[in-house]
DNA sequence: TCTACTTTGTGTACAGGTAACACTAACTAG
DNA sequence: CTAGTTAGTGTTACCTGTACACAAAGTAGA
């Protein structure tokens, strides 16, 4: 073992499946393929390593060149991806991400070698390039299973929140409606958050607005 | 993304951590380094993945070469791996991997590029090359996890065994000691074993004998 | 053959978490 | 001041996990 043949042919890239909820609905980031053989496809976006990259900053500097999105909040990895054929062009071994980030940070901005970026909705996906809709849907359980143990949500909340807001996210991530007593009960439960003064929406009765307690927790590998 | 540059230098390989029980103890595979620069060190089973390998593909090769080990029953990829410091020759990312072995299916046999193989208490490993020690703790927890949910213990139970056999594999994997009665209540009701006709082990009251219903079941990505 | 020893096999009670369920309080707009 | 909308609150039933003790079945050896 590590007789580090010049030979191996194998690549190194790294896929992101970007999380976000937009009125009320789950919603991912993929951009639109120009090169062949994928043209017009969507994708995750993703790319190869740089010799001095790790995966996760390889990740940051795809997101922002082929997004424009800046700053990675809470960014985890998934798994690995290495069946031989799931690129036609060579054989890629994809560290599969995925992340959930506030929809108000950036805009999102294309570059002259995709023709597209947008959110879709995450139970609407269109046809994908390469292995991405099995790296989509990996990534979407693991989201889902992460969101009762940690505190993802920070990441798309706002700094100072109403619990309505909080439940209406959590919502979204699990595709179903909970109970708002319960839901109440077990969020403040968690610890994760603390309350704050009072909110004046545009209407109807103010509701307390809460923040978390630290931007950093559970959940990591 | 997806440009496919020649100029990649990072290599691929895969690690194993790979478990079973012996003597009531939960035991792991490791093989001592010939090779610069951790030349006496123990280390996890891997190595670079050939060009038509998938990870898994090259994993069981690999246990084939240095420990004489065949047949991989279980074996579920764990992450990657990719601090660039984590290989002081070179970059290279690994995929680990973690499996559940029946101690009794081979002998282990080490050959002439290792000084050494042979099974480690779980709980007191020597010092390991590379990013060992890190890739063991993290297979380690997630056998812990999966034990719960899915039928990964029979890979180390013979075809038939009594209550007891699994409960000291399951005292053996999780490192601490259950309750009989809670467990076969579990264990039972989990509704993967299913009962067949008696034993007469050496000595002392016969137990009944059981048998897995399904040989492959929950538990994978 | 009888006794001592060892292992198998079984049920209940309590604690904690999860899920279902409806009404009053506070504010805004007209 | 009224109608409309959202915020906020407790209790009950159920299920899961955990703690705990004794009788039954066989072997080995006196």
């Amino acid at each position: 073992m590590r007789r580090h043949p010049s030979k191996q042919q194998i690549k190194v890239a790294a896929d992101a499946a970007i999380f976000t909820v937009i009125g009320g609905r789950l919603q991912i980031l993929l951009i639109r393929m120009k090169k062949r053989p994928f043209t017009g496809r969507w994708a995750l976006p993703g790319g190869l390593l740089g010799d001095r990259d790790t995966a996760r900053s390889a990740v940051c500097r795809i997101l922002e060149e082929q997004a424009g999105m800046t700053s990675c909040y809470f960014l985890e990895q998934l798994a690995a991806f290495d069946t031989p054929a799931r690129d036609p062009l060579g054989r890629v071994v994809s560290i599969g991400h995925f992340a959930l980030v506030p929809p108000t940070d950036f805009r999102l901005r294309t570059t002259p070698k995709y023709s597209d970026v947008r959110w879709w909705r995450a139970d609407r996906l269109p046809p994908l390039a390469y292995d991405h809709k099995a790296q989509a849907a990996a990534a979407l359980a693991r989201l889902r299973s992460e969101l009762g143990r940690s505190n993802i949500a920070w990441s798309v909340l706002p700094r100072a929140f109403t619990l309505a807001q909080a439940q209406s996210v959590y919502e979204a991530i699990l595709g179903r409606t909970l109970d708002k007593r319960n839901f109440r009960k077990k969020f403040l439960a968690l610890g994760l958050a603390a309350p704050l003064g009072r909110k004046s929406s545009g209407a109807h009765r103010p509701a307390a607005l809460y923040r978390f307690r630290s931007r950093r927790a559970a959940g990591s590998l």
